[in-house]
RNA sequence: GCGGAUGUAGCUCAGCUGGUUAGAGCGCUGGAUUGUGGCUCCGGAGGCCGUGGGUUCGAACCCCAUCAUUCGCCCCA
């Protein structure tokens, strides 16, 4: 029989217990912002048929990267790759109960079947949050105000990420007036933007050249290199300036930098793949060149619930990635020390394992995370175990002091040891799971 | 899906132009130490050299295939 392997499967991850105290910290850090804000979480399955993305996502991310089968029921069924087509479905299902705005968020895991590498696997987390039922930029605002907020909840610093912003809707003015492109040439022209920093100037050059009609060409490239020379949205050549789209943007860099965000930039050449958003979409990247991968993602997709046979309902929301989120904070030195949950490590000194699980239990009892060593061996090897399990106290426990009630307990890294009454005990334990509470 | 790199002990890696029984450090484990860890000293376990073929008198080393890991492209969190 050939040897089982230990490897997880492929582009998925095992999480040992000091792997999910990483990914819980990171989870719960998301939770507590977005409740903050007054947003609810929601769950939905991790199935879906696969309708629910043919009419939207479209493109790749269905065809070609989505865990796709046939159940025992001749039903084609999709292992989710994303949240917005699912948290559309749920919103269009109670649309008429629901309160709005709504405001909804998840913690959930994904599959897409691609190709692992840096800060891209195959199954990943993402904390998802949406918006419905706000038309106005006051959205979007809110959004990304908590966008900044959870990159400050984890210590970062406004230089170490950027928040990019473009406008579908000025995008679509920008290839069909400004540039004169029809649609299939404004698709192109779009994609060949979003490659734009992954490419050379001169390769850039040629394959903008090859997207325009003969006669427009060199005009074109001129046009092109006027938007790209422009540092500031001032500096946008004036047929832009004057659209209605732009404006817009200008409206929400003003109520951003008023609500001390200032992390934002506005960048021309930000697509984003989806096919649902339509019109602001923004981007937080690392400044640290070396994750260059977007940390997370958003816009709004007004058109997505209204798939579902009703009133469409205008939406924003975006979408945190736990793979590159862990990256960035290790590259800025964001992780804080996490500890195990258990506070208490008794060790048993002869043969008073009985009482010691006793007073074991007495612990427990007032809320102490206690565990007890049940094996019988040498007091260096109890000890051994407790440090390896990195278990802040020690608790001897023998005949002595069982007897005595006089309990030495061992501060493992400070090593130090009290002797100490029960009561005492409690709170000398309860004081140091404040003291760690504060520290995150 | 396309291109590049790498697979030797649990981990990080040595291993000469192919030449006997395969090496180190760390880790693990037992002891020195019968009620106190981290330091020190002594012992021990653990490898079909990723897997399958091929070349050769002989392969960890050369060739082919395959799998896995990793970097980039595509795409995206």
């Amino acid at each position: 029989m050939a040897m089982l392997s230990t490897q997880p499967y492929k582009g998925a991850r095992d999480f040992y217990p000091e792997d999910l105290r990483v990914q819980t910290y990171l989870f719960n850090t998301w939770r507590t912002v977005a409740e903050r804000y007054g947003y609810e979480e929601y769950m939905t399955p991790m199935l879906e048929p696969l309708d629910i993305y043919a009419a939207k996502s479209g493109t790749e991310l269905v065809n070609d990267e989505s865990y796709l089968f046939v159940d025992r029921g001749n039903r084609q069924v999709v292992i989710r790759p994303e949240m917005t087509p699912s948290v559309s479905r749920l919103v269009a299902g109670r649309r008429q109960e629901l309160a709005y705005p709504a405001r909804l968020y998840s913690v959930a895991n994904f599959m897409r079947y691609q190709r692992p590498q840096h800060g891209r696997l195959r199954e990943f987390w993402q904390l998802n949050v949406d918006i419905f039922g706000v038309p106005t930029i006051d959205a979007e605002v809110e959004l990304i105000t908590m966008a900044d907020e959870i990159m400050k909840a984890f210590g970062a610093t406004d230089k170490m990420y950027a928040i990019k912003i473009n406008s579908r809707s000025l995008v679509n003015f920008m290839m069909a007036e400004y540039l004169e492109l029809d649609v299939v040439q404004s698709q192109l022209m779009m994609k060949l933007f979003d490659r734009k920093d992954k490419i050379t100037p001169a390769e850039f050059r040629d394959q903008a050249a090859e997207i325009f009609d003969q006669p427009k060409v060199s005009q074109g490239l001129k046009k092109i290199a006027a938007l790209f020379a422009a540092k500031t949205m001032g500096d946008l050549p004036k047929q832009i300036i004057d659209s209605n789209a732009i404006k817009q943007v200008q409206t929400l860099f003003t109520l951003l930098r008023e609500h001390g965000v200032k992390s934002v930039m506005f960048d021309i050449g930000l697509m984003r793949g989806l096919d649902y958003y339509t019109d602001i979409v923004f981007e937080v990247f690392d400044t640290n060149p070396e994750n260059s991968r977007s940390l997370f993602g958003g816009g709004r997709y007004d058109g997505l619930v209204g798939l579902f046979g009703v009133e469409p309902i205008p939406t924003v929301g975006y979408a945190i990635g736990d793979v590159t989120f862990r990256d960035f904070l290790q590259t800025h030195k964001l992780l804080p020390r996490l500890h195990t949950t258990t506070e208490v490590y008794v060790v048993v000194l002869g043969d008073s394992l009985k009482g010691a699980q006793k007073l074991a239990q007495r612990l427990r009892g007032e809320g102490v995370n206690v565990e007890v060593d049940i094996t019988g061996r040498k007091v260096d090897k109890q000890i051994k175990t407790a440090v390896k399990k990195d278990i802040p106290f020690i608790l001897f426990l023998g005949k002595k002091e069982l007897d005595e009630e006089n309990y030495t307990l061992k501060d493992v890294a400070g090593e130090k040891e009290h002797h100490l009454s029960f009561a005492r005990l409690v709170t000398t334990i309860k004081d140091y799971r404040h003291a760690q509470e504060d520290v995150i």
